[in-house]
DNA sequence: ACTTTATATATTATCGATAATGTATAAACA
DNA sequence: TGTTTATACATTATCGATAATATATAAAGT
């Protein structure tokens, strides 16, 4: 079937553009956001631009203080470890009710999202092996058929594409070996073993976590 | 110190106004939230109901469909259980953070918000048993230390404050006990004792969940 | 009768302008 | 000089009106 049309509104567009700004760092932690040149700059008025940021504020990517003004949200290592953190207690949870619904053709679709992943990971390609992580991940947790995690996850998974891009000089390095570290969770959901997928995962986030941790560039 | 004074939007106003309705079921599910309507109910316009509606949105109060309307969301027997499975997955992270940050003034505090609990099971005031449970669990959060969960465990009260409402009748008959669950958490947290601390919390949550799944009347 | 197309209507999404609020600077006062 | 009060300015919050979009009903065509 395909994809219905999206009716994709003016702050839909404005939160998008903005996100990726911030995402990409075109827009630095501090920066002001004034809605009137928002407004001018993308050629809209000011009402979508407050729902965009609305909507950023509510994914953590802009703090807002009433009457003062919104401004760009830092993201120090503190919120790296605290994403991996909640992830780690969260995520366990996805994994059980996950396996507990997982049939053998939802296998094959996480087999074939793996294997792009590592397909990325040869070609270096740093966006595509994001994009192809964050759907793993994504794939699971919508398996877990549970609607309150899953909204947490949506906004998990934006914080953790900030963090791809605040952290891409480590990753560049190691491209192949964040794609292999998706194997043992894999391999653990063909077998049904809800523990020692957990295991598996909890070893990928400690990977990552511990290649971000040693990093001085980032504070 | 005083606390300060929070200037009180006219958005804000209205946010907490409807959360209100839907919480004490004046709106029930399915109900159509017309803005306009709104608007002209609260003798405001149509941007903060705007505002508000999309801040319940994000709590989950109200459902929006694009060009189409916003209408109370459902909650049942099933996203109940989510809050409570959820709920079961990231207290403990909360507790063991709150544990290694937890002074003998945070304790004193614990334990008066408990006989505040205590208390109001005595008097069989329902809505200040609520607040106080509500209380002890945000402190517990906020000794966490851990932005991002602070942030869903905000969320999470809100759809706990729900449940409340829609299951005072299961409560009313065990408010001292409910009260009194609390007594092994606060007990565990004195000997900084983590795991017994998330056994007890654990004991918590089924106790009352375990209420809830029986109950004939929601679904 | 059953689609398709036109029309009317309801409602949200957006606009441009104004009001309320907060910040910075200058004037008045002690 | 240091503190308070007045003034000007910047920005958000709100308003009332219009445009865009969806739904329901009626008309036309097959």
């Amino acid at each position: 079937m395909p994809k219905l049309v999206k009716s994709y509104t003016l702050s839909d567009q404005v939160c998008d553009l903005l996100k990726d700004s911030i995402i990409r760092g075109d827009l630095k932690p501090g920066d002001r956001l004034l809605e009137l040149d928002i407004a001018k700059n993308y050629n809209v008025s000011q009402a979508p631009v407050r729902e965009a940021l609305s909507r950023l504020k509510n994914e953590g990517f802009v703090i807002h203080y009433p009457h003062k003004g919104t401004f760009v949200s830092n993201f120090s290592k503190k919120n790296i470890e605290e994403v991996y953190s909640f992830r780690e207690a969260v995520e366990p949870l996805a994994i059980k009710r996950a396996i507990s619904n997982i049939t053998d053709d939802d296998l094959e679709k996480l087999k074939s999202i793996y294997e792009d992943m590592l397909q990325a990971g040869k070609e270096n390609d740093l966006e595509m092996l994001n994009k192809h992580d964050i759907a793993f991940h994504t794939y699971i947790y919508k398996l877990a058929d549970h609607e309150f995690m899953f909204n947490v996850w949506e906004n998990l998974s934006s914080a953790s594409n900030r963090i791809w891009y605040l952290t891409n000089q480590i990753y560049f390095k190691n491209l192949n070996e964040v794609a292999k570290l998706h194997e043992p969770i894999l391999n653990a959901l063909y077998k049904r073993d809800a523990e020692e997928c957990i295991a598996a995962f909890k070893a990928h986030m400690k990977f990552v976590w511990d290649k971000i941790r040693d990093e001085e560039k980032i504070k």
